[in-house]
RNA sequence: GGUGACGUGACCGAGUGGCUAGGUAGAGGUCUGCAAAACCUCCUACGGCGGUUCGAAUCCGCCCGUCACCUCCA
């Protein structure tokens, strides 16, 4: 029996076995991205991660709800009160409507998701489409008295809560005296909050805010727009509910973005830290440091794909990348270097060269099973389990991928020896290379991608077929024309020399 | 300053008290018209110094080094 899925969780800071609080029902939110700009490969670890962590999820059985938001409103670039929303910012610079920016990044991010792998959530709420919930949800922490307003603005009280023994930083293991020790004196744009440590849960929307919608909140109610932390909160409740299993995203959210959110789903009407589980993949470096936008040492998913960074001089392939992001544990940073990522390409063309091994593990006619299959059936039978040890123990993909080249070794071992392939039985056999194949391309979503130039293999094949019938080997020529016909391409012999062209049967 | 993570062989990267991680690169071999792939063998490490232990990469202490968060960031 193998052990069940064990997962790290931020708040215990230890590893627990996984239980759903509705079995067979699992829910998961990760934060998405902020769609002002082009996603960068840090961007992309938290969706490769959690997507092999539904998937897994749901080839354990569960029935997964997956949520993963879009920000497109509300994320500031700074905390002071002239702070500009990043996709108003972008949208003024490029003279476009903010939802035309976040439209053209988002559209760009679910290529790039499409093609690194990764399965579309579920659900993919926006939070400019949740101004109703967030609105509701401040009018609650109001309510609680765990905020308040200030010329139509409203704030988080962090002192406040914390004093109420709610415990503000039970997550980053933070302590409020110490942040307010450490926090800058710094006050200038934020004479509004009372504490630097409060955030917002609705800012005032001044003159040349482009994004705004009514609001509730002041003396004579105008209008704003909700705080960057109080989206996730808003919308994870809505359709996972106030209390649900799993809370993804990067380390660097931890604090203060995911603090803020247990603050304010404590503060609600109904307190709950929102998730059981709150997982956090870690980042990725390039040359050891943490690739950010704001540092600007950060690698496009388009640089990757097309060889355009000059840290990497060749173009890698979104499975390279995917499988490079999962040969590491989610937890562990990841360093960028082109001599890792080729690395990275030869294990995972490997992988996919096994998938199609797969199918030559039949025993010869004539063949006789050896009458004692025990002894290698158990070792077979250890790899599979390990494999899966592996994958159970807080979705180690990196321990997985390990446990697929031992079995891939011993599949190539059987093609290079058939005679090795008849110590095993069939049900052995079948066990592992289903699990082979399951683990490769459902849970860890590596597919196979056709990397052969059609077109050239065409030209090939007509060089051949004019060889063919320069030697009058008519049986040649008729065969690459049915053959060819069966692609739905016919053979035109011009005067000019060989053609070809789809069919117009 | 506070909080946290980490330092594994040429490179990437698992592993937490004794039992082969794995991939890439390199060397030799089998196979082979050539080559490739595959298979077999080899290269076999845990930052430093102490301590605990029959035994430590793994636990403890100190030191050195790297990084992250504390401000927007996946």
């Amino acid at each position: 029996m193998l052990p069940s899925l064990s997962l790290y969780n931020t708040l215990t800071r230890r590893k627990a076995t996984f239980e759903p609080l509705h079995a067979p029902f699992v829910g998961v939110y990760l934060c998405g991205p902020t769609v002002y700009s082009e996603a960068h490969v840090g961007n992309a670890r938290g969706p490769v991660v959690f997507d092999v962590l539904t998937r897994y999820l749901r080839h354990l059985g569960y029935t997964v709800r997956y949520v993963r938001n879009i920000t497109d409103v509300g994320h500031l670039e700074n905390d002071a009160d002239e702070g500009e929303d990043k996709i108003s910012r972008r949208a003024r610079a490029q003279k476009l409507e903010p939802m035309q920016v976040a439209e053209q990044y988002a559209n760009l991010y679910h290529r790039h998701m499409e093609v690194l792998g990764c399965l579309p959530p579920d659900i993919e709420p926006r939070a400019s489409g949740h101004i109703t919930e967030q609105i509701q949800m401040i009018q609650e922490i109001l309510a609680n008295g765990f905020a308040y307003e200030v010329n139509g603005s409203v704030y988080f009280d962090v002192p406040a809560y914390n004093a109420a023994g709610r415990g503000y930083g039970k997550l980053s293991n933070r302590v409020v005296e110490e942040l307010l020790a450490g926090s800058r004196d710094n006050l200038a744009g934020q004479q509004e909050k009372r504490s630097p440590l409060d955030f917002a849960l609705w800012k005032r929307a001044d003159e040349r805010h482009l994004m705004r919608w009514p609001s509730p909140f002041g003396e004579a109610p105008g209008e704003g727009f909700p705080g960057w932390h109080l989206e996730c909160s808003a919308m994870s409740r809505k359709y996972l509910g106030a209390e649900f299993d799993i809370h993804g995203g990067g380390l660097d959210l931890m604090f203060p973005h995911h603090e803020c959110e247990i603050a304010q789903s404590q503060a609600c009407a109904h307190p709950t830290n929102e998730a059981q589980v709150w997982m956090h993949n870690n980042m990725i470096t390039v040359n050891g440091a943490k690739m950010s936008k704001s540092l600007g040492n950060f690698i496009t998913i388009t640089d990757l794909f097309e060889g355009r960074n000059p840290t990497l001089p060749q173009a890698y392939s979104p499975m390279t990348v995917r499988f490079f992001l999962l040969q590491a544990h989610y937890r562990s940073t990841i360093d960028i270097t082109d001599e890792a990522l080729q690395a990275a390409r030869k294990g995972y063309r490997k992988l996919m060269n096994g998938l199609r091994q797969l199918e030559k593990l039949t025993l010869p006619e004539g063949t006789e099973r050896a009458p004692d299959t025990e002894k290698a059936d158990a070792e077979l039978r250890k790899i599979v389990t390990d494999t899966f040890i592996g994958l159970n123990d807080d979705l180690n993909t990196a321990r997985a991928i390990a446990g697929l080249f031992n079995l891939l070794r011993k599949f190539n071992g059987y093609t290079a020896n058939l005679a090795t392939l008849a110590q095993v039985s069939e049900a052995a056999l079948n066990e592992a290379t289903t699990a082979y194949r399951t683990l490769v391309i459902d849970v860890l979503g590596l597919v196979d991608e056709p990397r052969a130039n059609a077109e050239q293999l065409l030209n090939l094949t007509l060089n051949f077929y004019s060889e063919a019938k320069a030697a009058k080997a008519y049986d040649k020529v008729d065969e690459i024309r049915a053959a060819l016909k069966g692609q739905g391409i016919v053979i035109k012999d011009t005067k000019a020399g060989v053609e070809w062209a789809y069919s117009e049967e």
